[in-house]
This record gives structure tokens, sequence and C-alpha cells, in this order.
RNA sequence: GGAGUGGUGUCCGAGUGGUCGAAGGAGCGCGACUGGAAAUCGCGUAUCCGGUGUUGAACCGGAUCGAGGGUUCGAAUCCCUCCUACUCCGCCA
């Protein structure tokens, strides 16, 4: 959501905003057409509205005053002006009803910094770390290493659950358990983020505020109660403060939390299908920053880096794109992908997207704060990041470090929480 | 899941249809008293939306007593639905 005076006042630099993006700016035009109905009919209901309480309040005095008849009369004409502003009223409702609908469409707008391009084609590479892992035989894909060590059992999740739905087996169990310890204990205890375990299911307003809804409602998984399976725990953790004015002392507030997510992504099957690429349930740790709007561009690199710490310490091959207006989507103002390189796969594999969404889902969750006693509140810069996603760095983990013979070696940091070195084939 | 009780301003707490944005208290701010402080006394202390206007002074209108709907000329107060907290019972991990 964007602030509705900056739509009003300067439509064009919206317009441009949008544009930038590749997307339809002509909801600019619909918003100003609506919101200035909408005006005039709250400005005609409040008129009507302060008219006929006036009257009541006659009638009160007519009452006390013992004057029964006048009373009587005041209240027939009273009914009359009620009608009236029955009618105003409902246009009015349903044109604030439209407004929102539209508001909550209107894209969020690009940061001056963020590369022009069309399609994830012109996405810009910021940096390579790590080395390139080098094998003197054919590295295979997670899959094979995974089935041939006993650490996935795929066929069997689909059975139980369907396509998408991974069974981690044995070691495979053990190295995920670790792996998201590792990732938990590294943002929280050396990065300084405070630890949430949030709930697995929210609300609707919850999914309005981060933006999922109203437009990716055929991506979740919804349950009877009108309640929804996370998509993120980007959800639960950003609406932690919805509705609440936040204190400047304690700004920025860094929160990270370990969850499953859960994903339905309609239409998104037969493409990078096979293993642990594309998941309906995944787990991840996720990271939460609320922030002013004067150091929301620099958490905004600190977050990516706290997500490329995880990498780095497990050793593996990743780089660091930076995403172009064209590829960054409606909610976002600037977004870094970190993805990690699958040596078996052959592919990078993006384990992380760190957004500052500045004040567009602020806005929406009615999330601000006072930057002193007595003062206005004011919107917070939001961000997120994944810190980072699990299946897709289990599998860079097992082709990384495979051996000629089928074995893995387990990354150093994981070794006391796997509880040996080498993975075997039993 | 069943039965019951509650949800009021920063906090505590009164208020069962009429001038209530809401008594009283605490807290906080300003002032008086004091050498200074405490105590005491006086005054002031919500948020949001729209408009005029300024550029973030002021003024006008509106909304807000868990949320939404209804009854009524008029609702914190009556009715309905929902959310939520607590107590008891049942069930479960």
């Amino acid at each position: 959501m964007l602030d509705r005076d900056l739509i009003r006042k300067q439509p064009d630099v919206v317009r441009a905003g949008i544009n930038r993006k590749g997307l339809d700016s002509s909801i600019v035009d619909r918003f100003l057409e609506v919101d200035s109905a909408w005006r005039a009919a709250i400005q005609a209901v409040e008129t009507a509205n302060a008219e006929s309480k006036r009257s009541s309040k006659r009638v009160g005095e007519l009452m006390a005053q013992g004057k029964k008849e006048e009373a009587e009369a005041a209240k027939v004409e009273i009914r009359a002006q009620k009608e009236n502003l029955a009618v105003s009223e409902a246009a009015e409702r349903e044109l604030e009803a439209q407004l929102r609908e539209i508001e909550l469409e209107v894209p969020n707008l690009p940061h001056e910094s963020v590369p022009d391009g069309k399609t994830e084609d012109e996405n810009v590479v910021v940096r390579v770390v790590g080395d390139v892992p080098g094998f003197d035989f054919e590295p295979k894909a997670h899959w094979d290493l995974a089935e041939s060590l006993a650490l996935l059992d795929l066929p069997r999740g689909a059975k139980i659950a369907g396509s998408g739905f991974p069974v981690y087996t044995g070691f495979g169990a053990r190295l995920q358990r670790a792996l998201f310890n590792f990732m938990i204990d590294h943002q929280t205890l050396v990065n300084g983020y405070h630890e949430v375990y949030p709930p697995y299911l929210t609300n609707r307003a919850s999914l309005i505020g981060t933006g999922q809804l109203p437009k990716f409602e055929d991506d979740l998984y919804k349950t009877q109660d009108d309640i929804f399976l996370i998509p993120t725990a980007e959800v639960p953790i950003t609406n932690l403060y919805r509705d609440e004015i936040l204190d400047a002392a304690d700004l920025p507030l860094r929160i990270a939390g370990y969850s499953a997510c859960f994903r339905r992504e309609a239409g998104a099957a037969g493409k990078d299908t096979r293993g642990l690429q594309r998941l309906h349930q995944f787990d991840k740790v996720e990271m939460v920053k609320f922030c002013t709007a004067e150091t929301s561009y620099d958490e905004l690199e600190s977050l990516t880096q706290n997500a490329e710490d995880i990498l780095r310490l497990l050793g593996l091959h990743y780089r660091v794109i930076e995403i172009c207006t064209g590829d960054i989507g409606a909610k976002g103002s600037k977004q870094y992908d970190v993805e990690v390189w699958s040596p078996g796969v052959g592919k990078w594999l993006e384990v992380s997207s760190c957004s500052n969404f500045e004040a567009y889902q602020a806005r929406r969750a009615m999330i601000r704060y006072r930057p002193e006693a007595g003062a206005k509140p004011e919107f917070v810069h939001i961000l997120n990041g994944s810190g980072i996603a699990m299946p897709r760095t289990f599998a860079a983990i097992l082709e990384t470090y495979q051996q000629a013979d089928g074995s893995v070696v387990v990354p150093e940091v994981l070794r006391g929480l796997v509880g040996t070195d080498v993975l075997r084939a039993a």
C-alpha cells in the first residue's frame, strides 16, 4: 500500500514507478477516480450526520423540558433526514470498499537504485563467493545421492501426502534438524536476532498485512476455518506487531524464527520439480526487521550478509543477485536473492530472498512507531529475508561434499549436531 | 466440545438508553507554595479520518468504550453474530 497523498499529489511519480516494474499503471487512474468520488461522498455523509445529531440532541432537550409534542414533531423530521443519510452512507461505504480494493493492489514502487530490466535475465550479479567445487568424477544430483544414502524417501512422501512433500529419513532427518538448529542459532546468538517460534496458520488479516492476500489466495493452503497455512514465517512474524505503535527506542527490531512453510503454487508443477528443488512443504529460518526509513537500506545490506553467513560457514559456493525492476514483484522496493551453486544439478538455486518493502507492508498492517513522545506515529520500514531455506541448502551440501565413492562429507559446522563426519550407504 | 463470567482512555476503575470522549484515581506535563525537595493545591493531559489551511500552527466536521451488524429521534448502556481472556466440566499430547 502506498501513501494516498502521494498518489493524489504525484500520480506521475507513482505511474513511472509502476511502469519501471513493467506493471500496468492504469490502476493509478482508477484510484484517483474512486478517491475523489469517495471524498465527496464522505463530505456529504458527515454533513448530513452532523445535522441529524444536532436534531437528536434537541429531542433530548425538549423531552427534558416536558415539551412532548414538539419532541414528537422533531422525531418525524429526523426520520426523513435519516432516510437521506442512509442513502448517502451506502454510497460512501461502497466507494470506500472499492478504494480499499484498488489500494491493496497498487504495487510498491522500486527504489531508485534498482537496476532496470524486463525479466530475470537482466538481474545483476553483485558478487560470487566461495570456491567453485571441483570434482575428478561426474558429480551426482542430490536426489541420487539421497536415495543411495537413504536420506530421503520421496515416494513414500508422495504416498502419504502427495508429490512435493518429502520425507527425510535417518541421517537425512538428522542433517535437516542439524541445519535448522545451526541456522537459528547463528541468526539469534551471533547476529543478534530475537528468536520467535510462530504459529503455522494465520488469518486473513495477517495475510493481507504482508501482501499475500487478496492477490495470491490460490497459492495458499486454506482450512475450513478461514485460516491459512503459512507460505513463510514472514507472515506471522511481521504481523506480530500489526495494529501496533512501536517504541522508537526499540528500533530496529530484528526477529528470526524457524518454521515449516506451505506453498500450493497452483500451476507451478512441471518445472524444476525433481528432488528438493520445488516443494509444497519445506523448512526455513526467516528474518524480519522493523526499522526507520533512515536505516532501512543499510539494514537490507546487513540482512543479506546475515543470509550469506550461513552459506559461507557451510563452505558452499554462492552468489548474490540484485533483482531488476521487471523481476522484483509487486511488494518490494529492492531485493537481493542469494543463490547456492548446486554442482550435481548444475544450477544456481535460490535459498534466500532479501527485500526492503519500505512502508508498503507497514501501511497494510498498520505498524508504526512514534519518533518522539507526543509526535505523530510514522510507518516503519519492514524488511525480510530467508536465513535460509533448508531443502536447497540440503541439496547443495550433498552435491558439494560428495565423494567419488558416493559418500558425503558433513560440513564441519554441522558435525556435532549430525553426529558423524561422513554420510555413507549402510 | 459444554456451562459460566468478563473485555471501557497510558494504567486502574465507575457508568444499564438522553447533551458521555466518557466520573474518580494513578501516572505524566505545566504552574503555585519551598532555600531545594517531598507533601499539598490549581490547570492540562487519547487516537484516527475528512475538509479549510499551514507545511506539518490552527480551525471546522466525523468516527472510536473488543470487532461487526441491528433496535431507537438518540446506544458504552438493549438485541444478534464473531473475536478474545478467565473459571469449571469433558476430551486430548
